[in-house]
DNA sequence: ACTATTAGATAGCAGTACTCTCTAATGGAT
DNA sequence: ATCCATTAGAGAGTACTGCTATCTAATAGT
């Protein structure tokens, strides 16, 4: 497959697609000629999942080459792919330096719901920092959820979340390594969409529980 | 309560806070001679609220604007509120023109999953929007997930947003505009951040499930 | 009187995701 | 054989975002 054609397949237009293969998103197609190049289906594959990171994950092109460099390392299991990808993900936010209340407090009961709800979880976990840094956004704005809010929450994402993981791999371990690598952008994509999908369907039922309240 | 004061108390830059009253963001001050203006204890509410949607819920200055205008009208119910919120989050994605099956199948998939779960929701509903062009990004990558699954994650969904709503107004209407205000944007950040919340919840409970499973 | 601070305005800056332009080489059509 | 479209590869340019810096004139406190 020549270029145009990956580009007209993908949708995604030519200059961009040469931006993706200078930024390292995109691996370069087997050279034919000085000025031509072959793409495969796996380029095209590749190019799908980048857009549905960037263009729905809300995804930075930076992110993406990090994560898209752990998926193609062959020496990575599901679990530490897992990581890789969350600590990618993870929020760039510096906690304050300084002792901040709010802060504090709002570590404490991050780590108290994670170990009532006997999760194990690095103690560097970005996850962990995101959660930290929210309480602490929400005591800040004195808007903080009760402690049983945020254990209904943990309860119903911890039983999500498992089934999740639990259909990552579906049928034993894979076969050759393009599988493994197309199972593992499955894995990715349905990680980071996932997210979405749960923010649409809160956001929907939201719109559906206010209009049976106040409309 | 002087510019510099404002900026000692809320931790963000004499600059930054110029460019926010700029942008609109911030209300100006009670002018008090030609170069000197007195903030109150509202606006330092208000500068929280805003570092809060920019820093942990990641909404875009111009987003928080238009939110922030919905806050400050006195004549915009709980409900309006709440859907004029998730207009201006919603996403900024533009579907597809021209017949595109995936996008297709995800609205159908979309919608009668609304149906089934006998969701009221407008039909320009942006979380509509979002959930399809995410299941459509789903099924381009070949990752598209279970019916069943989906029902899973919307029936705990329903349950967390019934509750959250029905929490929005805790001691009836509020007393004075000043209260109202008050309450309506630690809605508004509700809203916001416990997204954030969830996401956070999810990946720790997957972090979780996959040390279990092959950690 | 002097220094620090402020309002208000304008300009600049760093990062992000492209988008455009150019050169030289090549492929297919005529 | 010769044209025209297409391509690789490289570099510069663009639009937008969220600040940040600089300047002027006015004022407050010492």
């Amino acid at each position: 497959m020549l270029m145009g054609e990956l580009s007209r397949r993908s949708g995604v237009p030519v200059a961009t697609i040469k931006f993706y293969l200078r930024e390292g998103l995109l691996p370069p197609g087997t050279p034919t000629a000085a000025t031509r190049a072959s793409y495969g289906e796996d380029h095209l594959r590749r190019l799908r999942l980048i857009r549905a990171l960037l263009e729905v994950g809300e995804v930075s092109v930076a992110t993406i080459r990090t994560i898209l460099a752990v998926v193609d390392d062959r020496s990575v299991g599901v679990h530490q792919m897992l990581g890789a990808v969350q600590y990618a993900l993870g929020p760039r936010l510096t906690p304050p330096t300084d002792g901040d209340p709010h802060w504090e407090a709002a570590g404490r009961e991050a780590d108290d719901l994670i170990s009532d709800m006997g999760w194990i979880v690095a103690p560097e976990a970005p996850a962990r920092t995101l959660l930290t840094a929210t309480l602490a956004a929400l005591r800040r704005t004195g808007s903080a959820p009760s402690g049983a809010g945020l254990h209904a929450y943990a309860e119903a994402l911890s039983r999500l979340a498992a089934s999740e993981v639990a259909s990552l791999e579906p049928a034993g371990s894979p076969e050759s390594p393009a599988a493994r690598i197309a199972l593992t952008e499955s894995a990715v994509v349905g990680m980071v969409l996932h997210e979405r999908v749960i923010i649409a369907l809160r956001r929907l039922a939201q719109e559906d529980a206010s209009a049976r309240r106040y409309g």
